[in-house]
DNA sequence: AAAATATATGTTTGCGTAAACATATGTCAA
DNA sequence: TTGACATATGTTTACGCAAACATATATTTT
């Protein structure tokens, strides 16, 4: 008699059956009950949620929903989770879904197209009601499925382009633009670039690149590295550049991370900011208002990013919204001492 | 004649029998192909190959493992998303998860039992493989669950405390004590500590309070917030504290962040570090190297405890390892000027 | 008091897949 | 030449639930 495993005379593990059958009512009240849908009087309820209880049933939702992209499950697919930015707006997705009675299932393409494809195809084989990808880049194959199946797309971070059916961003090229004119105004004419190979970083210095040269500025220095780029690697390169004949007035640097550590070098060698030299960063992180001195750089609202696209796609009305770009207002804060 | 048996015409969206009636096979052997299992011919894996993606056909999950708490998906549940610790491990989980070919599905607990007993329940209802839990402290109603469903679970960060089947983390006890002795062997015996309400900060205090007061040392100050900190709210607590005439020697924090607006404070206003303040943090987060001044701090290998965990919970053969404790190594990082 | 409506529950059926089993063909050793 | 085994494919069926529909009883309206 091996009863170890055995809870109860009922299969194991339970179902809506062996619910129904203790609570003494039909296999679709207990449905009911589960998705509180429907009529169900007071005393069923508590009988039927009493019995799911005693036997330690839990609701079986893959079940029900199989055939229809419809189960409540997004999809979402960030490039990494080592870079703040996006976890924040994850964070954002997350509280948002929550509250929506969604989940989101997870995979990172570790900045790669094919590796997005991948896993949006693996993603969409749980059905899901919608799918939350990183920027307007993307493979003709993931298009290709995407409008094949119908499931509903919200592309976050960047408007920089055109959407599969809505995007949630800013606009790169705006910030770059924003940011060179502040710069220019504050009277400055050289400077030097700071960043990694990343597709909205290189949208935004473009624009950025732009407007300077033609308006009388110079870029006389850049690094840009192959890989991934933190604190660390901003201090060193900022060291680098610093350590040449040609130093520029202004560091520009692909996020604050790296304008962070452009800081921490300047603080090391008693170099002041901006007055020796000028830092500018991309994403108001707020660990910048602890630094003793504030770095210029441009805030994005990266929670609300990931809330308003979660919103959308939780929103069984918002399909005539196709084709909508919500684009976010950025804010350039200034630097100076704290 | 009824139209059940026409399905010429494709269903919409396609099934493997779409696919299979395109390719000249049976569903079956869509199945495989589509699982990678069995023998298929490499003609044949072909034929299917083309005739799903000609059609659009995606796998489909929920059809198959029905019944079975053994669908290629783990539940994984965190406190948070904007904690740097958490999305370290997280990104351990997802790494090592993607290639074991699961999917996490993720919950945020925002550090409270009953809402992670919630998204428990919620999150089994997807019959996952598995489950990934943060700490060992859980509700009745959460252990019960598991238990009666048999899910394997792995809690992960801590392991001093008794785990439901196996647990990946570190002795926050071990900590405490450890930076205890070492900063009394520094000669320090004055102590403050800033933190916030963590249940693992908690345990950590606890024993490097017990061994600090044993061994003749004092905590004159201390600071717990019942909200969440960061760098920002560290440098203003590390003002307020030396702002008073009872100034410690040394400041022991929850975490890096806290230590770096602490460092942030002293920089700001010329103290010296450690020689007029010592500082201590936790975790050795990366980007301390970056600071001006090496904080003193615990080194803890978050994102290996999220690649163990995860492979754990991945590996068919572990349930053998039932009551598994996996205590990672803790290092101490001496602080200095780098 | 009959009809209309709201409330409460049950019955039948099919969703798309994978397990279990059945069948067929090819290959190789004795 | 036999049969043992590997390879390749097909058939039947059950999985657990929710949609669609049917029925039954209360409550309200006319």
């Amino acid at each position: 008699m091996s009863d170890k495993n055995q809870k109860n005379q009922y299969s194991n593990p339970p179902t809506m059956h062996d619910v129904a059958h203790v609570a003494g009512v039909s296999q679709m009240t207990v449905s009911r009950v589960m998705r509180g849908t429907g009529y169900v009087s007071n005393d069923v309820l508590k009988r039927v949620q009493d019995a799911a209880r005693s036997i330690g049933y839990v609701h079986n939702r893959l079940a029900g929903g199989m055939s229809k992209y419809d189960n409540p499950l997004i999809g979402v697919v960030v490039p990494s989770l080592q870079n703040r930015v996006f976890t924040e707006v994850l964070s954002g997705i997350s509280d948002t879904l929550n509250n929506n009675n969604l989940r989101p299932v997870f995979g990172v393409s570790e900045y790669s197209l094919e590796r997005e494809e991948e896993i949006v195809f693996d993603l969409l084989s749980w059905r899901p009601r919608g799918l939350i990808l990183a920027g307007l880049e993307h493979t003709d194959g993931l298009r290709r499925i995407i409008e094949q199946t119908g499931v509903k797309t919200a592309e976050i971070m960047d408007v920089d382009g055109s959407a599969i059916a809505a995007s949630f961003g800013i606009s790169q090229k705006a910030a770059g633009e924003q940011m060179a004119k502040h710069l220019l105004n504050k009277g400055y004419k050289k400077f030097a670039y700071i960043a990694w190979l990343d597709e909205r970083a290189k949208k935004r210095f473009d624009a950025f690149k732009a407007y300077i040269e033609n308006h009388g500025g110079v870029i006389s220095q850049t690094r840009i590295s192959q890989k991934l780029l933190s604190m660390k690697e901003g201090r060193e390169l900022t060291a680098d550049i610093l350590s040449g004949s040609d130093k520029p007035e202004v560091i520009y640097y692909a996020n604050d991370d790296l304008a962070a550590g452009g800081l921490m070098h300047c603080i090391a060698e008693g170099l002041k900011v901006p007055d020796d030299i000028a830092l500018a960063g991309f994403n108001g992180l707020s660990f910048l208002e602890a630094l003793p001195v504030q770095i210029t750089t441009t805030k994005t609202p990266r929670y609300d990013i990931g809330v308003e696209a979660a919103n959308w796609i939780s929103d069984k009305n918002s399909e005539q919204w196709n084709n909508h770009i919500h684009q976010f207002d950025i804010e350039l804060i200034e630097g100076g001492t704290t």
